[in-house]
DNA sequence: TTGAAAGCGTTACCAC
DNA sequence: GTGGTAACGCTTTCAA
């Protein structure tokens, strides 16, 4: 493989006039020599390499993506999007599954830092560990996907970009979408657990309630998951909900299940109650994977815009990085309803 | 951050004797000297710069992982194999998607060349393209995952480490399993366009027919999926299908989905057929997504065992990096019958 | 057993 | 406009 010696010897010109026309500096020769150099370039096939680039700059186009577990379908989405967002400026990405592992967090920040890499974006997981401030703090610009931040954090304190779906809102629209529709009796399908956006997601559920007159009864239905990130734990959640929710008295006619992956575990656990949807009981969820569509019914969803959201996370990435005084912000994104099957017809519809 | 020039003056000696204890060349230096500079790596909290290392010896501990769409189940569940596989061995993985686009691809080759990646894993593609005989001339050891390789080309002329699933066997293993469950009148249900890892998958399917002197009749139905790489449209695809085997007379009691994929949309056509599965028609899928246990009722299907056949890969990509003289091979793994709700019990069992 | 020094392929600064 | 050259952080060879 040519090096830049190649193509300065074949061209006739010093080495730093061959790098002044890799960088754009085009201002600094004539057109001809600048001809030349594209010319001996091309005949030789040289590509510069990225690796002694980098050795001087400091960096790499290269980002990292740590996500609990790449099977999920959320995050696999999120990694198309993040992944086409990054190729859109000649970026990379590094993966990494961690299974929310301490230390497999921790052993992909060092990798980031040894391999040069300057930026990172962390999906779900609550970034206020002690590895990622430290991270932070040595100059790795982190951005949070999917807020897990204290949203009422001291700006000061604040190191990460956080970037999300505005929880609240999405919440909110899933339930007034069961109210719309007619259900007087709803309930919020959850995993015990609390995270930021979890409780987001029941905030915006309880304003509905309130703005209603719907309180009273117990309107949350949690369970333990079982343990182990087992890739199907939330839909099996799901499915014991239904046998809970099917109990209470009187009967619920709407809920709205904390993300898809416990709407598909309800579906399921509903359909072999005998129980009909969205004849008897209407269901929504939260996040719209791509299984939510092939469901039966096909599942109403509240939908992140990532197409968006990526994009965005990639430009503070680069700005960041570009210019570290730049403050972290707290980007929200509008959620959309994604309207299929399983929420009942308006009663005058 | 502390480099090696750093480490060496703290523990008074030289850069060389730093660099022999990171190489491991403990033998070179006396018990105390190695005491010394561990002290001094640690309380320096040195990482060594991988860059700078890649720039010497040439390659970075990264492998890369190109794939038509990381959303697709099957690759996202081959990724996480993969990246764990890789990270067993303290390596990374860059993750590309193509959309089997050329371009895309070429970029993707590219890219892994300018970044000092000496092996890259290639799913789902026709590795006889000009592009990646091209990278594996220049030195870039290419496993070819899911054959697309023509299994009779000549020995001398593989390029490429070829692994994959026996698809000739799990096409077999199918069809035995509805004939064994009762199925007197079995289909396949496939895209239009062949590729090897389909049409092995056919030729097994066409052995159990013939073992059964099942011919005659029209048996292969195959339907051209609609362009764009959209991630559903191979469900979409089976949704139609469903309405063409209904059709078929006599109609078919058993139908093995060329993939899990084309098999949810066919459960999803059957049903909405009024047709209920298994009672009246068996459907097995091959690939075993997590969302074939999902459906209703939940989905037969044929496994490939992809945690044995990531660690191989990864495996076979050192030693062939480590010695390039040693030659391709073809290597097949047998599948396994996960047998759940979607095929109707034996008659006498 | 240790150290000096020559690269690896680029970039960036400073002379010409 | 163009060219020379010192870094960047490491590995490796060779001499001491």
């Amino acid at each position: 493989m040519a090096n830049i010696r190649d193509v300065a010897t074949y061209a006739g010109v010093s080495v730093s006039s061959v790098s002044n026309v890799l960088n754009g500096r085009l201002d600094q020769m004539s057109p001809a020599t600048r001809e030349r150099i594209e010319q001996a370039m091309h005949t030789l096939n040289y590509q510069p390499n990225r690796i002694a680039q980098q050795l001087k700059t400091g960096h790499v186009r290269m980002f990292g993506l740590l996500v609990p577990s790449i099977v999920n379908p959320s995050f696999s989405a999120l990694a198309r999007e993040v992944d086409l967002a990054a190729r859109a400026h000649n970026y990379r990405v590094l993966l990494g599954n961690t299974y929310r592992q301490e230390d497999e967090e921790r052993a992909f920040i060092e990798d980031m830092f040894a391999h040069g890499v300057r930026g990172i974006i962390v999906a779900a997981s609550d970034v206020r560990k002690m590895h990622f401030v430290k991270a932070a703090r040595q100059g790795m610009v982190i951005i949070n996907y999917d807020n897990r931040l204290a949203c009422n954090i001291d700006n000061e304190l604040r190191q990460f970009d956080s970037v999300s779906m505005d929880n609240v809102e999405a919440g909110r629209i899933a339930a007034s979408h069961l109210i719309e529709r007619g259900c007087q009796n709803i309930v919020l399908a959850t995993e015990a657990s609390l995270t930021m956006s979890r409780s987001h997601k029941i905030d915006g559920f309880h304003t509905v309630l309130r703005n209603h007159q719907l309180t009273g009864a117990q309107r949350v239905i949690e369970e333990k998951a079982l343990g182990g990130y087992g890739d199907t734990e939330m839909t099996e959640l799901g499915y014991a909900l239904a046998g809970r929710i099917l109990n209470i008295s009187p009967r619920p006619d709407g809920v709205v299940a904390l993300n898809d992956a416990v709407g598909v575990g309800l579906l399921a656990g509903l359909r072999d109650a005998g129980v009909s949807v969205p004849d008897e009981i209407s269901v929504i969820g939260i996040d719209n994977i791509p299984l939510s569509k092939l469901t039966y019914p096909p599942m109403s969803s509240v939908m992140p815009p990532l197409e968006k959201m990526a994009p965005l996370m990639i430009e503070r990435l680069l700005q960041r990085i570009d210019n570290p005084q730049l403050a972290p912000e707290e980007f929200l994104f509008a959620p959309a309803l994604v309207s299929r099957e399983s929420v009942r017809k308006s009663d005058n519809g």
